[in-house]
RNA sequence: GGCGGGGUCGCCAAGUGGUAAGGCACGGCUCUGCAAAAGCUGCAUCGUCGGUUCGAUUCCGACCCUCGCCUCCA
């Protein structure tokens, strides 16, 4: 069976195929994040999810183009830069390299390429200049461009692809009565925005004269430069799908370069958000964390990732402290069955097979059935189990070993979980092992228990077996 | 008010028209000097009430609860 996702375009599971066979690779954007403050978790739960379809792909033989904007420039981005004081691009770096970094500590894949909006100001306005010449974007009384969804519509487009839209049904929220632009309608949306007093020096020239991008066009030009007027995959999180993709097809098509009956994009893919202690995150309710504050508490990068990978990716998945130390515990249980392949295969490498075995083409079906993870991962477990049983009985020779660790490096090539860091054991911890080695060679078993409980304060941990003794980091 | 998700074991979370994966936690047993690790093993009838069906957790209806979106929040 081939790989089926969810297409929000039909809201259906449909079977995944590129646009363009021939192309070579697959297009792959992803929605990145507004660079103004550290992202948090619920953020990064759809760059894993991203990363793992991209992962997906490749393990199924796809060539991936991965495009990820960095959103540098924008209403909060010009408030931060006038508060400190800082250039816009010195301001917006700093939270870029703390992004990137972020997306290394969760073992996500670099995208290909990482444009950002300020580097395509010629191609944003390339693209308005388009929509302005077929007559969808127009300049209003303040100075900024805008498109009209009425003329849009009028051109034979469809406005709500994403969604199901009933202008007068929707209610007038707060943000929309509070905003003061001088549209034509009020779904209309900015394309460039003049340039106000407040913006400083943050603005290009254009034939609108001073002033910056709209926020969705930045994604339709980016996009499209690097991935062409049609690709295969958009992603994003849920809440992007109205309006920032509906407004981004808008642009796209509206702008005519798609040949004839080929969409923008011909997959949708939104990914659920998530929930802290079953609340929506929030500043004011302060269940609001950070990759770096969960590093600070001790929890590790890939425990982070494991756990924002435990559900499906259209499920809002509740993320707890609990969970995180739930996964610690499974991640060691993994661990400690990949450290024994490793011991038992020695130096044997696996023989590599032209045919997956049942564990590896099991845990690529699960994920062929629109990522789901929660079946892969319990696929993987049965393997553990497995795995383990057979190590226990002692009859895993060196060459199964290998071909079972081969198996597993196989899938986690997918998962990207990785191995947990080798912690080096410090010469008092050292010392203390051999003294409680010497203690039970007399079967002084009260010394010996003395010192277990010496280094478990420590933090480590002692584990006999016939084949010796193995300390290992709590 | 409109639209869209959810309610499955203590917690997290899959899934199916024929009596429910996996993870964490918990109990018993084996192994162990004792432990730990590991193995074996035990542990749910799927929000409520109706309906369709030989049979529903899975389909339909109503209701309750909950989460999200409704114009620049992943």
């Amino acid at each position: 069976m081939p790989l089926r996702l969810f297409n929000s375009l039909h809201r259906r599971v449909e079977e995944f195929t590129p646009i363009d066979p021939g192309a070579g690779s697959v297009g792959f954007y992803c929605c990145g994040p507004t660079v103004y403050d550290f992202g948090h978790i619920g953020n990064f739960r759809t760059f894993v999810f991203a990363d793992l379809l991209r992962r997906h792909l490749e393990f199924r033989g796809h060539r991936v183009n991965h495009v990820m904007n960095i959103t540098d420039v924008e209403d909060k981005i010009i408030r931060q830069v006038a508060a400190t004081g800082l250039g816009l691009a010195e301001f917006t770096g700093r939270y870029t390299e703390a992004f990137l970094a972020d997306l290394g500590t969760l073992a996500c894949r670099r995208p290909h390429h990482l444009p950002r909006a300020t580097e395509y100001i010629p191609q944003i306005i390339d693209l308005i200049r388009r929509l302005e010449q077929r007559g969808i974007a127009y300049r209003a009384a303040d100075g900024s461009v805008y498109f009209s969804i009425q003329k849009y519509r009028g051109c034979g487009c469809r406005y709500g692809q994403l969604i199901t839209l009933d202008p007068e049904a929707q209610r007038r929220t707060e943000r929309v009565s509070g905003d003061t632009y001088d549209k034509d309608d009020l779904a209309d949306f900015a394309l460039w925005k003049a340039r106000v007093p407040a913006d400083g020096a943050v603005s290009w020239e254009s034939p609108w004269g001073q002033g910056r991008p709209g926020w969705h066009i930045e994604c339709s030009a980016m996009s499209m430069a690097l991935l062409g007027p049609s690709f295969d995959l958009h992603l994003g999180g849920e809440d992007l799908a109205f309006p920032h993709h509906e407004d981004e097809i808008a642009q796209s098509e509206g702008a005519g370069l798609q040949a004839p009956g080929r969409p923008f994009v011909k997959h949708w893919v939104h990914a659920a958000h998530l929930l802290v202690d079953g609340k929506k995150m929030s500043k004011s309710l302060g269940n609001f964390f950070t990759v770096r504050d969960l590093l600070a508490q001790g929890f590790q990068g890939r425990e982070i990732r494991f756990l924002l990978l435990g559900a499906h990716y259209r499920e809002t998945f509740n993320f707890t402290r609990e969970g995180l130390e739930a996964a610690r515990s499974a991640l060691a249980r993994l661990d400690a069955t990949i450290a024994q392949l490793a011991e038992r295969s020695g130096s044997s490498a696996a023989t590599s097979t032209a045919v997956d075995s049942p564990f590896v083409a099991a845990f690529g079906e699960a994920l062929d059935d629109d990522l789901n993870v929660s079946k892969a991962w319990a696929i993987v477990f049965d393997w553990v189990r497995e795995t383990n049983a057979a190590l226990a009985g002692g009859t895993l020779g060196a060459a199964e070993s290998a071909a079972r660790l081969a198996d597993w490096r196989r899938v986690d090539g997918v998962l990207g979980i990785g191995s947990r860091p080798e912690e080096e054991i410090p010469a008092g911890v050292q010392a203390l092992l051999e003294r409680r080695q010497v203690a039970k060679a007399a079967r002084d078993w009260a010394t010996a228990d003395a010192v277990r409980g010496e280094l478990k304060a420590l933090g480590w941990t002692v584990e006999d077996s016939k084949a010796g003794t193995r300390l290992k980091r709590l």
